[in-house]
DNA sequence: CACTCATGTACAC
DNA sequence: TGTACCTGAGTGG
């Protein structure tokens, strides 16, 4: 589930398995064999997240940049790593165990100059410490753009996907059809704060809890419930399902090429402009 | 076996 | 705004 939290804590875990010592590096599907080659036997220094962007830092400044877009995976365990099955694009390899790479949409050396440049286009990332929440109200307040679509935007706030994106403005209340302008700052530093408490989470679980405690099914008096993601959410792919908070039937709709998840009801918060605007279809 | 879908991005037009 | 793409899991015939 590739939103920024999985990337944050792969870098933890990463950075636990192999940092400090040399790594074994190879592609057994050969798409990163000159990568691979390359890195094989260095020493991991550091493991970062910048967003959805991993970073690993091997000796001799070289980073070794992934972005696992919509469908890759890093599938970590100890000891031995199994036989080669699928495609995989890199297999790090050490004492504390084995790292696979499946289907990324980046895996590429970069020196610190590429780096510092792919760092510079990101918005602030709240699960870092160096983030400015100011530089993306900055471009929200001035967006006729629907937040909905500003928040899955890297370059506004790097991180959260479409699952935050949809819990973090169902907790709000507010309506993702609204446009960034229209939002008061005090709404804007609520969704942020949200973001820092809930993502954190994230990392630590390694799935995405957004439901309080207060409204669990079984603090509603419902049954239990599983969400197909692994995570107990409000709205995300829940459609057609009755809100967990006030019954409404949750509503989806595609913007911008994403499926976007809602409860019209709880999220009726509406700015000074744009209360009646539709949302784009 | 064929087909669908996905938590993302980049590029063409 | 559309579409191609990185891959595996799940579904249905």
């Amino acid at each position: 589930m590739p939103e920024g939290h999985t990337l944050h804590r792969l870098a933890g875990e990463l950075g636990t398995m192999f940092g400090g010592r040399p790594v074994a590096a190879t592609s057994p599907q050969g798409r990163f064999a000159d990568g691979a080659a390359l890195l094989d036997g260095t020493v991991l220094e550091s493991a970062e997240a910048h967003g959805k962007h991993l970073m690993l830092g091997f000796a001799g400044e070289r980073w070794v940049h992934v972005h696992l877009g919509l469908y890759g995976t890093f599938t970590l365990g100890p000891g031995e790593a199994p036989p080669v099955r699928g495609e995989i694009r890199l297999r790090l390899t050490g004492p504390g165990g084995f790292a696979d790479l499946r289907g990324p949409a980046a895996c590429e050396v970069l020196d610190p100059i590429e780096k510092k440049a792919l760092y510079a286009r990101l918005g602030p990332d709240p699960l870092r410490a160096d983030a400015d929440p100011g530089s993306a109200w900055r471009r929200i307040s001035r967006s006729r753009t629907s937040i909905a679509a500003l928040l899955m935007d890297q370059a506004v706030v790097a991180g959260p996907g479409n699952v935050y994106r949809a819990e973090v403005l169902f907790r709000q209340g507010i309506d993702p059809a609204r446009a960034g302008r229209d939002l008061s700052m005090a709404e804007w530093e609520a969704i942020w704060s949200d973001l820092c408490a809930l993502m954190p989470e994230g990392v630590r679980t390694g799935r995405i809890d957004t439901v309080r405690p207060e409204h669990t099914p079984e603090a509603m008096g419902r049954p239990p419930r599983v969400d197909d993601h692994g995570g107990e959410v409000y709205v995300y792919r829940r459609a057609g399902q009755p809100c967990l908070v006030c019954g409404t039937e949750v509503r989806t709709a595609v913007l911008v090429a994403r499926n976007l998840f809602w409860c019209p009801t709880c999220q009726s918060r509406s700015g000074p402009v744009s209360s009646t605007s539709p949302l784009a279809h």
